[in-house]
DNA sequence: TACACAATGTTATATTATAACAATTAACAC
DNA sequence: GTGTTAATTGTTATAATATAACATTGTGTA
């Protein structure tokens, strides 16, 4: 079989949603907020951002459990993934570095480790809320 | 009052428990093996927890939602972690690499956000894995 | 002693995520 | 089209992770 490069219908009506809010969001609030389109159970939401996040079209905010839309048109990079989060706001960012990205890509560990994927999470106050 | 320097009860017995184990270890199987020290509840085990991440006795692999005792003896590195994960058995490692820390603490990004905490997770295979 | 605050104990509940199974749909080989 | 395979869906139930709320006890120090 061809490798699949349409949405399924739940697929396609989570990332919609999840492209409009624009920022992280949960599971759950995903749940509350689509029942109109016929989402009505938890694991309709599970599967379609289990889909999402494997083909990099979304990311999962692993400190927040919330998930985010990938902004990289492309979306080749989602096993290389940075972000920039507020503590104050809450606020989520994803880096695009590529400065940064090589210089993780090609990190070795002393046990000599093959990486194929991270994650990494940046936290600190952000413009608006260190002026407070 | 001054500052805390000795760990409380359960604070002890939750921080002896991830040391003697040395891998990751999730919250409910803290309290499931230490029922016999007097740890009954979940929130004994996350009220010390907390208090043992905030001070950098251990760290939590977000990824993973486990705990793992932090390896640096001096414990001040707790604001800048980053660990490699193989996806194969699940074995989670510290990285303490001075030129990563030193590169990733004075990363700059565009919105010009100031920093004080980071969070890298990799993955990949471990030796042992990649082998087989 | 009296005060302030950290830590504890306890019950209940909130939040996040998956198991299991049946039914349906989509893509492809022939 | 038919048969085959895999992906997706629907549904109910439950597992796993984490916190709220409140009363109580311990500890350091003025």
């Amino acid at each position: 079989m061809l490798k699949q490069e349409t949405l399924s219908k739940n697929q396609q009506i989570v990332l919609d949603y999840i492209e409009k809010v624009n920022e992280p969001i949960k599971a759950y609030s995903i749940l509350h907020n689509l029942q109109k389109k016929g989402i009505k159970a938890p694991l309709q939401v599970y599967r379609a951002l289990d889909k999402l996040v494997k083909i990099g079209k979304i990311h999962k905010i692993e400190s927040r459990n919330a998930f985010v839309a990938c902004k990289n048109s492309n979306c080749q990079i989602s096993k290389a993934t940075a972000f920039s989060i507020c503590e104050s706001c809450e606020e989520v960012s994803e880096i695009s570095d590529s400065k940064l990205s090589k210089y993780l890509k090609n990190f070795q560990d002393k046990a000599g480790m093959k990486f194929n994927k991270y994650n990494l999470e940046f936290f600190g106050l952000c413009k608006k809320c260190s002026v407070k």
